[in-house]
Formats: C-alpha cells, sequence, structure tokens
RNA sequence: GGCCCCUUCGUCUAAUCGGUGAGGACACCAGCCUUUCAAGCUGGCAGCAGGGGUUCAAAUCCCCUAGGGGUCACCA
C-alpha cells in the first residue's frame, strides 16, 4: 500500500521508574521503524499520574535513551503541559453529548464492583450517570460532589482492531463500559491523553508492548467520538521474567541502569533486546545501523519472550573482544575508577598503558566489571595467592628456588621483549630439567596471583622487568616461609 | 471470573501461498588447538503442548482441550 502519509511513531513512557528492557525494546522498536520508513520519532513523557512521577525518572529515562543511541527527532513531550488540550476535547465530547458528567463516588464504584464480584459477574459500569437531568446534577454538586467525565460508548456492535502483527481482532462493545476519561482532579486517563496526544501529533503508527492490546478498543472508542483517524496498530509480544510473569524490579537486573553498571556495553544491550521478538535474518550479531535497513515489522513474533542474560552477557564478550580498542577504553575507564586502579583525566603514559592493559586482559572476559576486576595486578601489587595455585605450583619441592631462576634470569635478558623473554624461559626449564609448563604455571601465580589469564609473557612484557623480577622474589621469600 | 493474545530444542528464534532428514544462535557435553583461562574450529545432545479433523501431503489450515500471558482502576 502506499504511504500517503510520512509515518511518525513515538515512545510514550511513563516517569515512574527507571528505563527497564522491556520499554526500552519498544523504544528500539520504534526507533528502527521510523528510520527505517524515513519517519519520525517522537519521544513522549506521560506523566499525568502525579502520585507515581517524578522529574527524576524523566531524567534517567532520557540518559538511558542517549546511552543507547536511540536518539529522537521530536519532544520530549509531557502531558502535564497538554493539560489545555485534554480539558478542551473533552469539552467539545461532552457538548456533542459523547461524554457526559460522573458523579458517582468512588466508594459507590467499589460497591458495585465488590457486588458484581460476589454474584460471580463481571463488572461493568452501570450507566447510572448517562442520563441524569440537569437537577439531579445540580443536586450532586451541591452535595459536594466531585465529577469525572466519562465516554459514551455504544452497547452493541464490535470494534475490530487492525493489528499489523496479529491481524484482526474483534471486541464486543457490550463488554466495554463507559469508561472516565477525566479524572475528578481535572487530569486525563491514560486512554484519552494518549488518544489526544496521538492524534494531534500526527501518530501514524502505535508501535507499543502487547499490554496495551485489551485497551485498543477503548482508545478506537475515543478517537472515533473525537472524530480523528485511526492510526495503525503494532502490538509487539511482551518480555518476560525467567519464571514467565511481567517484568518487575524483583527480577533483579532489568533496568537499562543496572546493566550499564553491571557492565554492559550499550550496542550488546540493543543487539540482544532487538532479538526479543525480532529475528533478523541469518547474522544474529547485528549493530544498530544495519538493523535499520534490516527491520520489517512482518518479522516480529507474536510470542512473548523469557529474557535471559546468558547469551547478553556472550554477547557482550563479543562486543568487547570486537569493538575499537579506544571505544573500549572509555566505556571501561570508570569501572577501573571504581576499583579504584585508575584516576581520570589520565596522562597520556597512563593512557597508553591503560590501552595494553585493556588489548591484552579483554579477549577472556565478559563484561567492564570482569575487565577491571582481571586487570588488577598490573596495578596493584599481588595481596594474596590463589590458594589452589599454591597447592599445585608452589608447593612442589624446588618451588622458590625456580622462581628465583626465572628472576636471575629476567633481571639479565636482553632485549626485554616477547620473544626473548619467551626463547629464554623455554631454554631455562630445559636446562633445570623441568617442563616449561611448570615454570610458566608458577611464574604466572608469582606475578599475577592467579592460575588463569593472558599469556604470560604478554603479561611479564606488560609488567616490565622491575615489578617481575621483585614479585619472582617476593613470592620465593613466601613460599619458604610456608 | 469475563474478554483478548500466545504456544517450535532449557532460552532466543528460522521454516512467511501445506511438500524440510524441522535450520541457526546461546547454554551444555566431547574433541582439536594450547603455558593456564578464554577465544576459535569440529562434532554431539535437544523441539513442532495434547487431541481431533481437512488433505495425496499439516509445525503450517479448522475445531476442542490444556498451559502461559495480558487486561478489566478516578495507574500508565
Amino acid at each position: 500500500m502506499a504511504q500517503l502519509r510520512s509515518v511518525r511513531v513515538r515512545f510514550a513512557p511513563s516517569p515512574t521508574g527507571e528505563l527497564h528492557i522491556g520499554g526500552a525494546r519498544t523504544a528500539l522498536f520504534n526507533y528502527l521503524f521510523a528510520r527505517a520508513q524515513k519517519g519520525t520519532f517522537i519521544l513522549r513523557i506521560d506523566d499525568t499520574d502525579l502520585e507515581r512521577s517524578r522529574p527524576e525518572y524523566t531524567e534517567g529515562l532520557l540518559n538511558s535513551m542517549r546511552w543507547l543511541s536511540l536518539d529522537w527527532d521530536e519532544g520530549p513531550y509531557f502531558q502535564s503541559r497538554r493539560l489545555e488540550e485534554y480539558n478542551r476535547e473533552a469539552a467539545r465530547l461532552l457538548e456533542e453529548k459523547k461524554a457526559y458528567h460522573c458523579y458517582c463516588t468512588p466508594e459507590e464504584l467499589a460497591a458495585g464492583r465488590e457486588q458484581a464480584r460476589k454474584a460471580g459477574k463481571p463488572y461493568l459500569y452501570p450507566g447510572t450517570c448517562r442520563n441524569l437531568s440537569r437537577e439531579k446534577a445540580r443536586a450532586h454538586l451541591a452535595a459536594g460532589r466531585s465529577a469525572v467525565i466519562r465516554l459514551r460508548t455504544p452497547d452493541h456492535g464490535e470494534t475490530v482492531v487492525r493489528d499489523l502483527i496479529r491481524g484482526e481482532i474483534r471486541f464486543n462493545n457490550s463488554d466495554l463500559d463507559d469508561f472516565i476519561i477525566i479524572k475528578s482532579n481535572g487530569l486525563p486517563t491514560y486512554n484519552f491523553a494518549s488518544v489526544v496526544d496521538d492524534t494531534q501529533m500526527q501518530i501514524t503508527d502505535v508501535i507499543r508492548a502487547e499490554e496495551h492490546l485489551s485497551n485498543t478498543p477503548r482508545q478506537q472508542l475515543c478517537i472515533e467520538a473525537l472524530g480523528y483517524e485511526q492510526p495503525r496498530y503494532a502490538h509487539v509480544p511482551m518480555i518476560l521474567a525467567p519464571d514467565r510473569s511481567k517484568l518487575s524490579k524483583r527480577h533483579g537486573a532489568i533496568s537499562v541502569e543496572e546493566f550499564r553498571s553491571r557492565g554492559y556495553l550499550p550496542e550488546a544491550l540493543i543487539n540482544y533486546i532487538a532479538l526479543l521478538g525480532w529475528s533478523p535474518g541469518e547474522e544474529e550479531i547485528v549493530p544498530l545501523s544495519k538493523m535499520v535497513s534490516l527491520f520489517s515489522l512482518d518479522r516480529v513474533s507474536k510470542t512473548a519472550a523469557i529474557y535471559d542474560t546468558t547469551k547478553l552477557t556472550w554477547m557482550n564478550g563479543y562486543y568487547l573482544r570486537e569493538a575499537p580498542l579506544d571505544r573500549i577504553a572509555t566505556e571501561a575507564l570508570p569501572f577501573f575508577e571504581a576499583r579504584g586502579l585508575l584516576k581520570a583525566p589520565l596522562e597520556k603514559e597512563e593512557e597508553d598503558y591503560f590501552k595494553k592493559v585493556i588489548a591484552t586482559v579483554r579477549d577472556r572476559v565478559k563484561t567492564l566489571v570482569e575487565l577491571a576486576e582481571a586487570s588488577t595486578y598490573f596495578y596493584q601489587e599481588i595481596s594474596s595467592y590463589d590458594p589452589k595455585g599454591v597447592e599445585k605450583h608452589f608447593c612442589k619441592e624446588g618451588s622458590a628456588d625456580l622462581l628465583r631462576r626465572a628472576a636471575e634470569l629476567l633481571r639479565n635478558v636482553e632485549p626485554f621483549d616477547l620473544d626473548t623473554v619467551e626463547t629464554a624461559y623455554r631454554d631455562l626449564s630445559k636446562e633445570l630439567g623441568v617442563s616449561t609448563g611448570r615454570l610458566i604455571h608458577s611464574t604466572r601465580l608469582a606475578i599475577s596471583g592467579r592460575t588463569m589469564g593472558p599469556g604470560l609473557f604478554e603479561i611479564i612484557i606488560l609488567l616490565g622487568r622491575d615489578k617481575t623480577v621483585s614479585r619472582l622474589e617476593k613470592a620465593a621469600l613466601w613460599i619458604e616461609e610456608l
């Protein structure tokens, strides 16, 4: 079908918490759709819930979006600054008798619901105030009752939602009641505010989580009453927690900020969440720019996905290994600072060394937290030796001597470079009549405190002659004191 | 409970008008490589929720059952 209007989509979070991966993925899909269609991506903050909305959450939301490089073209718009729009539209509906004031108290409504529950019947607002006489209304007002505004919805017929992902979904209007569009505090409800904004902002495609599917007929009814054109809808599957329940804070790391602080790279997180509900085709490692050219809604699945950080972690390791060194250095620095290994800003020399350390260590870690952890011995003296390693490599006869001979060798070897040191080391092991492995393993433990890590000779060269020699001697002494 | 959506390896998914030994990725296991740990390479394990139809032929279409999820607020 020919595209008449250029595409306009929006991501409309409510600032009641940090951006979590479900929201991030909805934002991503909107972003991809907009970019793929050369359309406009709008950010709107749905902050009509006075109780729960916090400005600091808005700030966090924006930060997370920026960090993920989900840049938007318009906004952020704030619903709280558009209240006159909702009131104007509501007034028009009132005028046209498509909406009406309702004076029922929350207590009365709750009582009705309770009664329905007891009777095992579904509760629908009974329409008490639907055709209230002027006198009755005045009486309620005089009695100090406050009013809400409800939409007058059809009792018969059906409302059909045409969903780009799920096809036609039919709802009986008789199952829908006259729901509230303006609360007694004068603020619009979600279903109404959302619709007024979407129409006024000329949103062409509403792409959002499946949890909104059931609300869609209500919104379509609003749009119909307002006399506007319906947007297209696409409800993307939910992301569920590992226990199959709806994502919430109790499920551990689910906010973008948390992933960030746990040492995940934005490109890895983006790539991973894209795969939750969307399939790029053959290759799963897809950078954001590539995603744009590959993205289409008909490759979005209908099935809810359970998120599982195992694959994300693998992917993070991949990006950690493959990304340009400078980029990793930038991302890693805060983690090195947090461990007290470095303090920004770095001197030129410090920075060069830092990059060398990262280059040798990054191949075997999966997160930036691990990267910093695995780099400590390049910055700090050895405070303890791995106990299992001690048992294996330090407790054998002659271990201390072995290390002393190694120290002696390294003190004198020229030039102090990878090949020369390695050759000398192999020669030494022959001369001493021990396996090369034995010599290597005990050296590694002595200079890094660990049994695993980068190639030994890389560590030695990077650490430098002086530190290596002194650590070997220190270890020899330590063994003798055992 | 009413309404709505969904159901392919443990997890993410492919198989887009019915014809495949049901493909890939992560994880797991084994082997190779190797100074350790990773990485990499090779191989392996593992799935169409169940039951009925329709059809020469069903993961794919229809119905039922079961399971999961969502929603029914003066939350969004």
